[in-house]
DNA sequence: TAGATTGTTAATCGATTAACAATC
DNA sequence: TAGATTGTTAATCGATTAACAATC
């Protein structure tokens, strides 16, 4: 029986039980795609972990256990292909799908957002601003049209919209992530530096700059008061 | 002699060995002055680490190992003084000092990054911008100059300018981050997606949106493929 | 005193690293 | 075959959580 069920695993394969990944390793899987891409550019055909370890200052078999959730396998002795590699990041990573986004919040930040042409290339495709000041809602920045926030629920039910970025004031995120829920939409990149409450199946991933800043300045502060060494 | 030395670390204080802050700790440091801030603004006067944890969905006892390392004790039964407390974080994170910073890239995010006010009361003072794009030159966003890249080193000796932020497209990061290293600045806020090259003493935070989005895409990408769930 | 809370020491958990067998 | 590399299993490390004594 114990060879029946063991075949059976290796047979059906994509089974499930997908082994979350860690926060960790994801923050990583960008970072070898940049390298890996620009590897390329240069017409690299093979990759070794080691070599990417040594370029990005990983350790080698971290690189490899990071890589193998994205299922691709290397060979021995000659590591990765690394068109396959990149393929199989953005195929794990949903680079390579399209997510069409609603931003709500045209302030500076907002406008910057609107402003990455980059996202595209990630699948990220911002298809609409929103905003509550009457000022800029007709207006368009990047291309995208501002809309009045109360067009929001009903638009993102129309078009089947999943993501939704948050980059308002601190004080109408709330209200704004309620919107949110309430249009079905099913994940939130928030930038104001709040914890919002939302329904479980909603994932909200902070952009929190203000725990970057403390640890900016905690290391500055902390340099400050020990004597300056010899540089 | 195991005596005297002992000893001598248990009196002379301060000594060192201040028991580095784990990097999550960090991260919800601000979370808790946040809130505690906001707390203090409805009158609150005394906090314990059960309600911080409550409201903020911690575990209790993980706010209480995070905030002794501000150093500030609690008293069992009551907890901590809010306004205490605060001050201890704005202490323990350096916000209560003044740093002044360059940024380099006028560009959307750059100009997003100036017109956020907030960052002053954190002890974030942006005193000039930098570029290398003549027409950007000479203009002012939000009240700061723009001025040649060329200047940034020695300026930034003659100021003493110790923080550097960088927002410029992520081809000319590198080259950025290397004056900034010439110029004498000891840390440096990386919101291009690459992973700098600088002298060890520099420390380095970099807010990579695109791991972020990996993050993002990556649930929305698990989300479509596995079979919708009753709702 | 009883009860809520802090502070501390030990157990658990997860991620990183080390060791090594398998493979080309 | 020898050597570089992958993939895997075990050891280590650090952070979170649990258990509990100390305190007001």
């Amino acid at each position: 029986m114990a060879i029946d069920i063991s075949l059976s695993n290796k047979q059906t394969e994509k089974q499930e039980l997908p082994l979350a990944i860690p926060q960790a390793t994801l923050r990583r899987l960008p970072q070898y795609h940049h390298y890996l891409v620009q590897l390329q550019a240069r017409g690299g055909k093979q990759i070794s972990c080691t070599t990417i370890g040594h370029d990005l200052n990983f350790v080698a078999v971290q690189v490899r256990k990071d890589l193998q959730y994205t299922g691709l396998p290397g060979k021995p002795k000659t590591g990765y292909v690394v068109a396959e590699l990149v393929q199989a990041i953005e195929n794990f990573l949903g680079w390579n799908k399209v997510n069409e986004a609603f931003l709500v919040g045209a302030g500076n930040l907002g406008t910057a957002i609107l402003g990455h042409e980059k996202f595209s290339q990630y699948g990220l495709h911002i298809v609409a601003a929103f905003d509550s000041d009457a000022t800029k809602v007709g207006t368009r920045i990047h291309g995208r049209d501002v809309l009045p926030l109360e067009k929001l629920p009903n638009l993102a039910r129309r078009m089947s919209i999943r993501l939704g970025i948050i980059t308002a004031p601190t004080d109408a995120a709330q209200s704004v992530a309620n919107l949110m829920a309430e249009a079905g939409i099913q994940a939130i990149w928030n930038f104001a530096p709040v914890r919002l409450k939302v329904p479980a199946e909603i994932f909200v991933h902070n952009e929190d700059l203000y725990a970057s800043l403390a640890s900016l300045s905690c290391k500055l502060a902390e340099r400050l008061g020990a004597p300056v060494r010899n540089l």
